[in-house]
DNA sequence: AATCCGGGGAT
DNA sequence: ATCCCAGGATT
């Protein structure tokens, strides 16, 4: 038997035993996939849960989707993050509506021509629901590629480029779907970051990192972008259980959500609250500020009842803010 | 090739 | 405090 069928076999014996089968997306339902797959994109899949379950409880097919408010669909993104993830799904489902008779096509080039679906999400579409080969290079997949073959310090597209030819060498042409799935299983749960179970993986007699002892070395750590420090100025003003609020543009952090109307420059007086709220590439700094007299010059705001905040896309830092200035103000 | 885009869990 | 998560689009 040679390595990749090894590969093949160890890995596929360990999912019928201990892989995941009964994730609420676990079915075969492009649509549903689909959906799973973006809101897993860069977020974890204990906190995917909930909001995979009410968002197609709202929104249960393609077309229903593609009729949809975009603000009733970035409503129930609330919270969730990368937002513009809400707005592709949204033009997505149009286009299939429009030109892919409803549904999505079955084509690995014409997947990737969505909005908000790649290579990795194309991928794990065609393979999850309809049980079709395509390779997927998510970072769990990622990391147990860079671990089994030693794949490490190159250029990032190299790296890159050699990791998708693992992840296509080695694909079951047999069992695509539970392939993919056990990949990303033994990622999550055995392969993991820090500390990886090795004594408990099947690919441990073919790993090349664990045969060396350097599974800490793989997979090499990503150079992060410089975290800039912003200052915003903003305002809370609540009345009669309703408060004041105002849409965002349509670029830059939050575009088109609704958060606190801001304003220009700084009042020392009046300060309620200083509130941090770290993003991936930002350190907000938010001064919650009360100046009811600023109120009337504040354009393009909107009552919001405090019980209707769901019904309106908001940053999570909206909910901190509330929850954390409420008992005094 | 580097940056933008959120929020939070794990350590 | 650091790393990174079922990444993709834009610059």
């Amino acid at each position: 038997m040679n390595q990749i069928m090894k590969f093949q076999s160890q890995l596929l014996n360990w999912y019928d035993l201990h892989g995941r089968k009964n994730l609420p997306w676990q079915v075969d339902d492009s649509y549903l996939v689909w959906i799973s797959e973006i809101m897993l994109q860069q977020t974890q899949v204990l906190k995917v849960i909930d909001y995979f379950n009410a968002f197609i409880s709202e929104f249960p097919n393609m077309k229903l989707l593609a009729q949809a408010d975009i603000n009733d669909v970035l409503a129930l993104w609330s919270g969730l993050g990368y937002y513009n993830r809400a707005r592709n799904i949204h033009k997505t489902a149009q286009i299939c509506v429009q030109e892919h008779n409803a549904i999505l096509p079955l084509d690995l080039k014409k997947l990737m021509a969505l909005p908000g679906i790649g290579q990795t999400t194309a991928g794990a579409i065609l393979s999850l629901a309809s049980n079709l080969p395509f390779a997927i290079l998510d970072g769990n997949v990622k990391r147990v590629m860079s671990r089994v073959y030693r794949v490490g310090e190159i250029k990032l597209s190299e790296y890159t480029n050699k990791l998708w030819q693992l992840a296509e060498q080695n694909i079951s042409k047999q069992r695509p779907k539970n392939y993919n799935q056990a990949l990303m299983d033994l990622g999550s749960l055995v392969c993991v970051r820090s500390k990886p179970r090795c004594h408990e993986c099947p690919l441990n007699t073919l790993c090349q990192a664990y045969q060396v002892n350097e599974t800490e070395l793989y997979p090499p750590k990503k150079t992060k972008t410089k975290q800039i420090a912003v200052t915003l100025h903003a305002l809370l003003v609540i009345k009669d259980e309703k408060i004041l609020l105002r849409k965002r543009g349509e670029t830059g952090i939050w575009a088109g959500l609704w958060f606190l109307p801001e304003f220009i420059g700084k009042k020392s007086s009046n300060l309620l609250h200083s509130i941090k709220h770290v993003l991936s590439h930002r350190i907000l700094t938010i001064n919650v500020y009360k100046n009811k007299e600023l109120v009337d010059k504040i354009q393009d705001c909107h009552w919001v009842a405090l019980s209707d905040l769901k019904k309106f896309a908001h940053p999570s830092a909206l909910v901190k803010i509330i929850n954390a200035v409420d008992l005094k103000y």
